[in-house]
DNA sequence: CAATCAATGTGTACGCTGTTCACATACAAT
DNA sequence: ATTGTATGTGAACAGCGTACACATTGATTG
């Protein structure tokens, strides 16, 4: 947005860099993204990028972390709007986390990907740190943990289904010929058998 | 194995770039594997990979069937040992496809890769459907099924939460503290926590 | 205001990658 | 023996991530 167009010194490379892999995922997917690509997007010289970024990798690495807290956010949209509603928050915080696997699924492979990211990075970590904590706090008020960000058996079965199946449905394991509001219902209806199973029991 | 040393015609090149992929997605990681590195492991030119394979592409295609067919027959085994002793199928099931993530990660990444692989491949799609038929066989004599590889709601969390989990885990989003022991544990527990809904409902 | 310095972007170069294509070799069929 | 087809080779290409010496700038200091 704010371009500075003085030639030399772009201004804000790291964050630009981070635009430009958004864009190239966006369009052509995760694996498509290049260093060099990115910085003729930017208008930039390839190797400028390490002067903010020490690898390829770190440069995925901040847009893992960025990619999850968009995940975050719209996790925390959701669950806002369906305790306005007064409607199940679990099921609202299930559904835009599929929601948005399939609408982004360049963005949610992005997240996860331990061979072409560093782990342990520290923005990494709070960034998925944040995510974890939306996940158990759909069950908040049903549930209480003892320990926040250690995750009981009903919220591991909660999130790792959701998880699953975003990644079955992207990676065309599942429901390759239903349409997206098809898989919204299936996802529905899986998350309301397992609520309906936290009633019960 | 029956290496013909006749310098030209390598006699089994197709199967020997395979194991090659093999070699190098357990040491290094499937994003480490390289047709040139292959080529090598084989003795062979890196040229000559494109008279089995149209692309690296096609390659990975072909290791992912593999791939999956060597999980099936995890689960095959799983499930037959769980016949004779007894036990619940899906729970010997669904603790055998986490395992198998666990133990071979880079094996389960390259199976369910849209961008990297030809998700419409004959081969491939044949045995993504083997897996599928036993991600719900584990359901045998529990549900009836109208359509064989149509999964119903049951079945898709079953296999959800269990690839979920398993995607999780490798990519330690989940139990990054955990022992292999202890995450088969915690699957174990996510798995019965179903079984019991299944039976309660 | 001038001089200095750290930060940031450039240009060139390196080795590695996937892929192509003319060519070489071997096996199978005539 | 000859021919044809399948299979492996070698050289070449553009594109990749990365390193490094260098250029340019904005901020800091005297």
């Amino acid at each position: 947005m704010t371009k500075q167009n003085r030639n030399y010194h772009h201004g804000n490379l790291a964050e630009s860099l981070l635009n430009a892999v958004d864009e190239l995922a966006t369009k052509f997917g995760i694996e498509a993204v290049t260093l060099r690509a990115c910085a003729k997007i930017v208008g930039v010289s390839p190797s400028s990028a390490f002067r903010h970024y020490s690898d390829k990798r770190a440069l995925l690495t901040a847009f893992a972390s960025r990619a999850l807290h968009q995940l975050s956010d719209s996790l925390q949209i959701a669950k806002n709007a369906a305790q306005q509603d007064n409607n199940d928050e679990y099921l609202a915080v299930g559904l835009a986390y599929v929601q948005f696997a399939i609408d982004k699924p360049a963005f949610f492979r992005a997240m996860w990907r331990e061979e072409t990211i560093y782990i342990a990075d520290e923005s990494y970590i709070e960034a998925a740190d944040r995510l974890r904590g939306y996940m158990q706090a759909g069950f908040a008020g049903t549930l209480q943990d003892e320990d926040p960000l250690s995750l009981n058996v009903a919220e591991v079965l909660a999130w790792s289904s959701v998880h699953g199946l975003a990644v079955l449905f992207i990676e065309g394991a599942l429901g390759g010929s239903k349409s997206r509001k098809q898989k919204l219902q299936l996802a529905e209806q899986m998350i309301e058998s397992m609520i309906l199973e936290r009633r019960n029991n």
